[in-house]
DNA sequence: CTCTAAATGCGAACGATTCTCATTAACCTT
DNA sequence: AAGGTTAATGAGAATCGTTCGCATTTAGAG
């Protein structure tokens, strides 16, 4: 039930809050842009404004619900927050997106900001290439 | 000479080019957004236009002579391809910019693009935190 | 059920970047 | 060194993603 989970990050239980959290918990999505969450919603007949889904989404982040991307191109992808932290692999061919964690890579990062006099706090790690499927293109 | 290299990257050599170029030659800089490098250009006396800057940083980047990051809010930040691949560290407080190479950290992305079946072609990797004179504060 | 603060919708505003198109400058030719 | 061709530039309008301001609505406490 999304309105537990609005309530428990603190966030009143409203209704744009609700649709869009319900969208990003269905796992056909993955990863979203405002836009993609905007019109997905209004062909479902929900009726919402752009603004609120900007606003919406930079909440949920906020609250640790989502993660936000710089994926290239200028704008922000959404990332719904679950089982955990991980990072990307994409296809710079077709777009597609893999995820994957590396302990070995984790630790070394750790490492790395320490030996800087960094107290890190964050990382973000992409791998581009080009996927099996467009290999054979 | 300038002149020789951007020839060398197949480009006229124009003069907007050659002082855009020099600028980032200068090891002062590092780490320029395309408003700075128009300013400070501008300021140098020299007269250019914005457009002009962002034209030129673009076909740099495709010619490699430089790399574009994606550092948070927005907004592009270019680096002169100089002295090998490396990747960033970055202080969330003051914006400071240090730079790291790890191989181990490198042979793991390998790895991992290799098991999930994609041909690399390229990274990037960011590492968050406070560095050591933000922590004092 | 009522009230109050917080959330929303709408359109204007915004900052970064790109485009259009008339003008200018590079570089090949002579 | 001068001229012609073509690509590069300047200036400002246009675009894109995103945010803001403000009047209206709604969630949730009392």
């Amino acid at each position: 039930m999304e309105t537990k989970d609005l309530k428990q990050a603190g966030l009143k239980a409203t209704l744009p809050r609700i649709k869009i959290l319900s969208l990003m918990e269905e796992n056909t999505v993955r990863h979203v842009s405002a836009e993609d969450v905007y019109k997905t919603l209004l062909e479902s007949g929900e009726d919402l404004s752009l603004a609120t889904v900007y606003r919406v989404l930079t909440q949920f982040e906020q609250a640790g619900l989502v993660t936000r991307h710089h994926f290239e191109g200028g704008h922000s992808v959404f990332e719904l927050n679950e089982g955990g932290h991980h990072d990307h692999i994409l296809c710079v061919k077709c777009g597609r997106v893999d995820e994957f964690v590396d302990a070995v890579i984790e630790e070394r990062q750790q490492k790395i900001a320490a030996e800087k006099g960094y107290d890190m706090t964050d990382h973000s790690l992409y791998i581009f290439g080009i996927c099996q499927a467009c290999q054979k293109l």
